[in-house]
DNA sequence: AGCATAGTGCTATTTTACTAGCATTTGACG
DNA sequence: CGTCAAATGCTAGTAAAATAGCACTATGCT
């Protein structure tokens, strides 16, 4: 799954291109057929291939996954979740004041429509 | 795994408490097993029943699952994810005050170290 | 002490995942 | 058009995981 909202809609070859430790070939149709048995990817055909992309959006399933990671690791804390992004990531200059000036965005337009 | 980071160290009966679609009660403690035979997780007894707890820090199991996430949802881009964290969280007044200064701060320390 | 409860140790069975391989279809190219 | 490479469809066998259940042990309570 995270392979295919990372790469794009897939087929079977590429998707054991991007496993780290790839099963079969076998294996890899097999699974991608589950998963497709659960609802949680389609195919579609493009010539002789099948190419597999996730059913859900990306950008809904990027909200759920930090959703997660936020309750999971972080108590449900965005703050803290924020300030290990950012200690971690290195803190670019320019990143940081990009940052900082998208948060000023997001308050100042709070503080208009509240 | 992730119940374990987000509860601390749990019983088998735990575990199953707070698992989404629980398996068997011996499918758990398979499973704990297999883990701990992966040296995923340790236990350690505590009378009678055994306690499992993740081998790995919490913190670095948190850094990890947020570059994962960083990298597998927002093409490697802290700063949108952060912009995703702050989007979805409902932006409350107080928690952007906090994060601004906690921006400030870094951007602080950066120049005097640099 | 005696009993009930809750836990593990262990084993057998079922179900799922993985692997391998062959037949068939599709597409590209000389 | 003929051939080759690359896919899928399908099947059978093996490995691993999930399940169920019984025996045994520790704990807590009366």
């Amino acid at each position: 799954m995270d392979g295919l909202y990372q790469f794009g809609p897939s087929t079977v070859a590429e998707v054991l291109t991007f496993l780290a430790d790839p099963p079969s070939y076998s294996a890899v149709r097999a699974l991608l057929g589950t998963m497709e048995a659960k609802g949680l990817l389609l195919h579609s055909q493009e010539g002789a291939r099948y190419v597999y992309a996730p059913v859900s959006e990306r950008q809904s399933a990027s909200r759920s996954a930090l959703r997660h990671v936020v309750r999971t690791y972080f108590d449900g804390s965005t703050e803290a979740t924020v300030a290990a992004l950012i200690s971690d990531a290195g803190a670019q200059p320019e990143e940081l004041e990009r940052l900082a000036r998208l948060i000023d965005a997001v308050r100042r337009t709070n503080r208009i429509t509240e």
